[in-house]
DNA sequence: CATAGAGTGTTACTAAATAACATGTCAAGG
DNA sequence: CCTTGACATGTTATTTAGTAACACTCTATG
């Protein structure tokens, strides 16, 4: 059974490129996660619930077989269905997402907020952060629909430089001059 | 040495998903990535050029390892370098994308062109079209300047059914009624 | 308490991508 | 003319991603 509640509105818009507290964060996404899926009587299994733990420890995106090292060292499984099942649990559930262009998997940082983020990909530090999407995705319809197209899933990436990095960068060119 | 010149203006745009001359649409870009190569002071060899010949066929995208079984059936190496280094080639000067949903490259069908376009992805044929991105790229750009995020890259990628495919499924359904 | 279905584990394999190194080609400068 | 260096092509070998197919266990339900 998998009956359809209205997502927990206090998932709090965390800021990813900001300072903040990461452990009430990650505590957060879990609970939310928890909640909505013992909701949906859907079984956030250890396995399932340790990957997304292990997701939740950054906001990096990871590939399945670092996850699936974890998991191993862990006591899990050591193959790579173990992990690719629990990922893509977790996606499908909304709890995480798959970033194509890393060809890896991050934490969802808003679970159960109704979402169709642009994904923001550092690539000084790795991290991924969910802008929102709403526009760029109407955008996205409408080319789409001017050709004919029936768009059924998009996925908007962008990689760049996050405000960290980019005033890294900034600083590291200054100093050369 | 590689001077920049202005990409030629008489690339027709082709609608990928109406029926068109294939073979006319093809040569088109080959030349124009001739044109483009030559002006830019690049050399188009042998293997790049098959290689692009290989994508042009079809409006599809291909995996590396199928081009390189092409690639290899007619004499070039056999080994998974070749072809990358092929296909990044093409892709660096702008004749080919990589579709990075499918990890898959697709011939441009606009070479020379300036534009940042949105793939459409159908399911049903596995087709690859290019929908004009400019609205939507700023849409992204904009999400990402509003959290501090400098955009460098961004790949837009959506999957859906084309009109041929999403007419089929139509019938298909009405049959079944 | 039988049993169907979901979940977890396995083996085995296919597909995608890159690192590191050897060889060939060709144009520019001595 | 011949050397030299840059670029292109080829190789071997390895890593990383992803999936198919099958066996076992647990658990909710009739």
């Amino acid at each position: 059974m998998s009956r359809p509640l209205p997502p927990p509105e206090d998932v709090p818009d965390v800021p990813v490129f900001a300072r903040h507290d990461h452990a009430r964060c990650a505590e957060g996404a879990l609970a939310a996660a928890e909640a909505m899926a013992a909701a949906a009587g859907l079984r956030l299994t250890p396995v399932r619930r340790r990957t997304l733990e292990i997701l939740l420890e950054s906001h990096r995106a990871m590939g399945a077989y670092e996850v699936l090292e974890r998991l191993a060292a862990e006591g899990f499984g050591r193959q790579p269905p173990v992990a690719y099942r629990a990922l893509d649990f977790l996606v499908e559930q909304g709890f995480a997402h798959r970033i194509r262009r890393l060809n890896a998997f991050a934490a969802c940082t808003r679970p159960g907020t109704d979402h169709q983020p642009v994904f923001l990909i550092c690539r000084g530090c790795n991290a991924v952060a969910e802008a929102p999407g709403a526009e760029a995705r109407a955008a996205v319809e409408a080319a789409a629909t001017a050709v004919g197209f029936r768009v059924e899933r998009a996925s908007l990436e962008a990689a760049g430089l996050c405000p960290a990095c980019a005033g890294a960068a900034a600083a590291s060119s200054d100093a050369v001059r």
